[in-house]
DNA sequence: TTAACGTTCACACACATGTTTGAATCCTGG
DNA sequence: CCAGGATTCAAACATGTGTGTGAACGTTAA
């Protein structure tokens, strides 16, 4: 969107953008930290305070809600809430390395501070693990927060039935948060595979294992790799 | 990146592109379909072939599998395998409608194919349920995808061992289907809301239900919703 | 050989972009 | 009231874009 398209929906002239921003950049970095550093830093305090109060009892799904609440509050601010949360997912997906950087700079330390809260509430997680679990997560969020259609995805989201805030999070947090817990198979299809393979006992106890302890050496989808060796699949 | 650009790192002369394809668009055309359509095609064909051999015995990492499948043989191919698949994650999170058009109309028809295969695995998941869940899954997959160093994803996912491209696959499926099959929240988190929010039996109860029968109305994550009752967590 | 056609190439066109300019206007402190 | 700085505004500038043009070139079939 060009500058030209942006004052003249704003009313505005077009200097008066260099005049008062210096330039585009900064017309949009300014954008930017008006609302993403107050966004941020309730996140950090909510996050320190429900670290302080309840050090020991978190999941992580609390953790993505502390993420999640302030972005809610913000988007719900009388002027400007709800269209700037579409601002932000457009600029999550940017790739301008001037976007980027930014970015990068101001949720480094944001990022950081949660990485070590996530990485609490699954200490059997390796931190890589985690890393690559959290970097899909936040991706698939970004991805849809970055949809055209909010009120679609939100219609989607509550099936619907009537739906107040708070379901609506958890909602969206059920989505997201399994990619974080969900050990690397789930039982039923460990049991389809074995009906359907006749997996010999070793085999088996390998899968169930791959379940149960989902910190055991190299996590697979189980399934795939029997289908590639039965020659069901093939690459 | 304009043509300027593309036509000087290819030694070709700028006006030739107009006179071979008759427009920039019309390039772009050629050149994702001169792959996107055998991809494309292989994978109905994977998908046929199976449902034919194994109809009943079916998961969603197998179908999940079917997708990938093709997609990494393309990538494998001698002559711009790797670069391709770096179009494709660019073309994937690209926001001009003359794109988005162009995969939407080139991928309605897989996608619905797919989408009812998947629907068959998981026939206790209702379809708009599965919709949401799928679009998720895959705006996270088209995200990473398009990361901009694939080298550095598939030593995240190799988590430092030597690791062949079927491990790698089923890595990249024990990450995306979860999106799918988890239930909202896992026996470990329901077990911590019992303990720290001492549920009473009808709550744990109804919680506990949440997970076992994910297809049990609406599912939201739990511990969350508590939290907000309880206080610890405001909107 | 030559006429015809497909192709290449340098150049120009029309347009859109962010930015700068310089005059006109507004506002405020003395 | 009014001088001087801050602000607004229309116009121009420099640059980059996709596309069009017409001459030059190469190949081929009569």
């Amino acid at each position: 969107m060009s500058l030209r398209q942006i004052t003249t929906k704003a009313n505005a002239n077009l200097a008066a953008v260099n005049y008062h921003f210096g330039s585009k950049e900064a017309l949009m970095h300014e954008l930017l930290s008006q609302r993403l550093d107050r966004l941020n830093l309730e996140r950090l305090n909510l996050l320190s305070n429900c670290e302080k109060q309840w050090p020991e009892n978190m999941d992580a799904t609390a953790v993505f809600a502390m993420l999640f609440i302030p972005a809610f509050r913000i988007s719900h601010e009388s002027v400007g809430g709800k269209s700037f949360m579409r601002v932000l997912g457009r600029v999550y997906s940017d790739r301008s390395p001037f976007i980027r950087n930014y970015l990068q700079e101001h949720y480094r330390p944001i990022f950081g501070r949660f990485f070590e809260a996530f990485s609490r509430t699954l200490p059997d997680l390796p931190r890589n693990e985690l890393g690559l679990r959290l970097h899909f997560g936040l991706k698939a969020l970004s991805g849809i927060l970055a949809g055209e259609d909010m009120q679609k995805l939100i219609d989607d989201l509550s099936m619907g039935e009537a739906i107040n805030d708070g379901e609506l999070m958890a909602r969206l947090i059920s989505l997201i948060s399994p990619i974080l817990t969900a050990p690397f198979g789930s039982p039923e299809q460990i049991g389809i595979i074995e009906e359907v393979l006749q997996l010999d006992n070793a085999t088996a106890e390998a899968a169930r294992k791959a379940v149960t302890e989902p910190d055991s050496g190299t996590h697979t989808a189980p399934g795939v790799l029997e289908w590639l060796k039965e020659g069901r699949l093939a690459l």
